[in-house]
RNA sequence: GUCAGGGUAGCUCAGAUGGUUAGAGCGCAGGACUCAUAAGCCUGAGGUCGCGAGUUCAAUUCUCGCCCCUGAUACCA
């Protein structure tokens, strides 16, 4: 009956964008969806803020790490405010109570970690470790500064990853760990394949200072990563507080594909180790892109989402990237089809057909709606979207509704029969309209809350209760953003 | 290289355990109407379903080969 849902915390050498937004919308679907059912919701964000890179920004700018992710972390708490996201909690890796359980994580974990040596491809010019591939791409050179890579070896703790790994396939197998979509479930499948390897868990304080430190030994600091995994059960007080006991496995997990094996190798073996149950869904989404270009400040194309937010309103904002972004896939951002879909399907489609019912009621009946029949539109299909995280087919189907009404209305005719004078029929008409539209509401609200609202403010009462604006003005000019 | 997924109307995509005229939305063209945000509704044009071969009475759907695209191939948070 609990419901827990999970965005992943957002590293904050950055600034919030499209990405997250994508995210944060899909995960507050979810959650919507579930309070919607009555079900008691705790859903979590965060920001993910250690690590080396985090320090030297700080240090760049002249700030300790602290004041520069407080301001970082601030900005993703205003940027879920600006999208309307109804999160319950939002976790800093800096807050005291992360810091500390992660540390009794660390302990509860100790039978599967231990110290060993590190051997990576190092550059001492860029002062870190490169992949394998990296390193065969540039044939052993840092192209950076043109000396030959250094096998160096590193003091680290180990994770035993490995004695987890037929554990966490079968899990996968059995769909008792459900990752959404299958592809990407294929994709973490073939990792498992050759088994999962130890992986390495800490890092020399001397190196990278800016980190939780590793219980009883203060010459190693946490791997960012490791540490920021664990926010997901820290948020909810392991191991003691109530709502840890009530509300872990999560859900649903909502997660990147950049991101996958943390989430389908990683903590599955850290939740094993700590003889707990893995989350129910993992559900993976895509990037955007923008006029199928990667999205970067440098080329300069990077998109605000404020701007649109402010010319359209955040409804349009979470239509648009809820039905336009494929749900299984990478999808594109462009303004002309922004534009094409708030006009046609949220001003002229959606918006209109509350504005001439409406109308209609408001003229032929002075505004009395009279007797709402239950509407009971199969909604199977539009359930089953969201309970596959599907969303744009779930809009899909609202909008096969949408349509249906439209199509409803200029079948009946209702102003030939208000000019026939078939009061009963006419009423009985109108209020059919009436209650599609609150149908319309009720299944859009996980996406678009304030649309859904503003539908019942003007039908929920017996009587058209008139509002200044239309839903979704229509926007014939497009601003150059 | 290996593994996975994909190549279907101008665009974004759906679909077919092989079987009569291959679907939707956008865009485009035309029509009837008027309650409405010059919105909505109806109709239509447009595709040799990546290329080649095979299996079959029948393939766009199955098999094989080829071409092209995307992702993964493990410690970047």
């Amino acid at each position: 009956m609990n419901y827990l849902v999970t965005t992943s915390i957002p590293y904050v050498n950055g600034e919030p964008h499209l990405g997250h937004a994508l995210e944060f919308l899909m995960a507050d679907v979810v959650a919507r969806n579930a309070r919607a059912q009555k079900k008691p919701v705790i859903f979590t964000i965060g920001t993910d803020e250690h690590g080396g890179k985090i320090a030297e920004k700080a240090l760049e700018l002249g700030v300790t790490p602290k004041e520069f992710t407080d301001q970082i972390s601030q900005k993703y708490r205003d940027f879920a405010k600006l999208l309307n996201i109804s999160n319950d909690r939002f976790i800093r890796t800096t807050d005291a109570g992360h810091e500390q359980r992660a540390q009794l994580i660390w302990k509860a974990l100790q039978k599967d970690i231990y110290k060993g040596n590190y051997t990576g491809w190092y550059c001492t010019g860029d002062e870190a470790f490169f992949t394998e591939a990296v390193v065969k791409e540039n044939k052993g050179v840092c192209p950076n500064h043109n000396r030959k890579y250094d096998l160096l070896e590193e003091e680290n703790y180990f994770f035993r990853l490995s004695q987890y790994s037929q554990k966490i396939q079968e899990l996968i197998e059995s769909d008792e760990f459900n990752i959404i979509p299958a592809t990407r479930r294929n994709e973490i499948l073939q990792v498992f394949k050759d088994g999962l390897e130890d992986i390495s868990i800490s890092r020399p304080k001397e190196k990278i200072s800016w980190g939780i430190p590793v219980p009883n030994d203060n010459t190693q600091v946490m791997y960012v990563w490791f540490e920021a995994l664990m926010n997901y059960i820290t948020v909810l007080g392991y191991p003691e507080h109530d709502d840890f006991k009530k509300f872990w496995p999560a859900n649903v997990q909502v997660v990147g594909k950049d991101i996958l094996r943390f989430h389908a190798a990683v903590w599955p073996g850290m939740l094993l180790a700590l003889g707990l149950e893995l989350p129910k869904t993992l559900y993976v989404h895509g990037f955007i892109t923008v006029n199928n270009q990667k999205m970067s400040k440098s080329l300069g194309n990077d998109v605000k989402p404020s701007q649109i937010i402010e010319e359209f309103g955040v409804d349009a904002f979470r239509y648009y990237f809820l039905r336009h972004i494929p749900s299984y896939g990478d999808g594109d951002y462009n303004p002309e089809r922004f534009l094409a879909a708030y006009n046609n399907e949220l001003a002229n489609e959606l918006g209109n057909s509350m504005q001439r019912t409406a109308a209609m009621i408001t003229q032929y009946q002075n505004g009395i709606i009279g007797n709402v029949p239950e509407a009971e539109h199969d909604q199977a299909l539009y359930r089953e979207a969201i309970e596959n995280c599907q969303f744009d087919r779930a809009l899909d189907d609202v909008w096969e509704q949408v349509r249906g009404l439209n199509q409803f209305i200029d079948e009946e005719k209702p102003w030939s029969i208000n000019k026939a004078g078939d009061k009963d029929h006419l009423s009985e008409v109108l209020a059919y309209q009436v209650s599609c539209l609150l149908e319309i509401a009720n299944m859009l609200s996980p996406f678009m809350p304030e649309t859904a609202q503003k539908i019942r403010y003007v039908f929920e009462e017996g009587v058209i209760r008139p509002t200044k604006t239309t839903l979704f003005p229509r926007k014939d000019t497009l601003k150059k953003v």
